[in-house]
DNA sequence: GAATCTATGTTAAAGCTCTTTACATGAGCT
DNA sequence: AGCTCATGTAAAGAGCTTTAACATAGATTC
């Protein structure tokens, strides 16, 4: 599993897999000190290889973190797709479900959220980033297309708004609660029921009540 | 208004005013490149003074940002405050333009924002640090108080709820969209109008629909 | 107004760490 | 076996952090 210093011996003179090694030493030291808090030669040191051989891999320790960052997009998208299921059985439940895997998400793998949305990486770094970005958002505003397409035409808002509406809950409720993190403020319930009881009251005054589409 | 190394002789071998100074380079500096993109000797370069002086006035780096975070704390709470008026003219009017004010700020002053909710510091590192957090969230806590007393106390909800729903999506779009960095993603209407839209679907789902409180 | 005290600067140096350059190794191919 | 290239190491240069010793000047006291 993992390839640190003691396997040294056996490895020999080359790691072998290095640049999975990396990505799996900037998620543990973002992990226990945030995505500030180490460095190129840290996630060296994590992979038991000299300080210089991640240049081999990865211009700089932006571009790790761009990688990381990539994959958690990818990660995100999977999951929210998975949960969203075509809005199976209604979109209601459907976006229930949705709302639940991000929070769920943001907890389980909170350092790769932390490297998708509190690195400040320029968004334009990396096409590959931004694009399974793009992506996992798609999966909410399908959400939200299906959900305003249960309106008559006449009541119907635009869907690309209340799809930024709960991308915005869900990602305000996540960046200040969902995060096991000592710097976040305690709250007098769990973050995903704060988040359900939200879309729930915005949905209501969407006129969308729940008896029509549960 | 700047103490930059020009004014060097004028002011002799004391700076006079170094530990304000500091704060000033500081928030300089992360409108740059970030809360985690600077040293606690770049600050003193960009205050003119020799890497050891800022030892004189902050334990560390973290604590120099600790202090930018308490004042942005402290000048977002007075701004919160001042928008919300007490509830004049009317308890929807006032949360308008509390929105407004909330990300208002997140947009004007964007390295305070980034030194309060981006720069990964500790709660318990400083009890002024947190106080001034509480006294901002406090503003938004009473401003929901005053909104769910417009409601018959059989369809009431909980007040401290509301406020986090109301601080979660103000976030949530500060930190996703409000912000002139250029990690940030395009959008199709203002921050401000996104957010008001966002807030009077959520409040019309609470049962207070506009003419009520207007 | 002179002496002293204290706050706030500077310089210098030790100890780290990052980053780069030049070199070493070994896996795959012919 | 020998070539070649990808992937590692080692060593050196540069910068940051922190401390200790010293310098300056504003404030206080007599």
């Amino acid at each position: 599993m993992s390839w640190s210093k003691q396997d040294r011996k056996r490895r020999g003179y080359h790691h072998g897999n290095l640049r999975e090694a990396l990505v799996a030493a900037a998620l543990d030291l973002i992990d226990a000190k945030g995505p500030a808090g180490f460095t190129f030669a840290d996630a060296a040191r994590a992979a038991g290889v000299s300080p210089a051989a991640p240049y081999r891999h990865f211009r700089d320790r932006e571009a790790l973190l761009a990688d990381v960052a990539r994959r958690g997009f990818e990660k995100f998208a999977d999951q929210l797709d998975r949960a969203w299921n075509n809005g199976q059985p209604g979109p209601m439940q459907a976006l229930e479900n949705l709302g639940r895997a991000y929070l769920a998400f943001a907890e389980n793998e909170p350092a790769y959220y932390a490297a998708m949305f509190e690195a400040q990486l320029p968004r334009d770094i990396d096409r590959e980033l931004s694009e399974a970005g793009d992506r996992a958002f798609a999966v909410l505003r399908q959400a939200a297309e299906a959900l305003c397409a249960t309106l008559p035409k006449d009541r119907r808002p635009p869907t690309l708004m209340v799809s930024l509406h709960i991308w915005a809950l869900s990602h305000g409720i996540a960046s200040l609660f969902a995060r096991g993190d000592a710097a976040r403020r305690a709250l007098p319930m769990a973050p995903q029921d704060l988040l359900e009881a939200g879309v729930l009251i915005y949905l209501d005054g969407l006129g969308l009540t729940g008896e029509h589409n549960r």
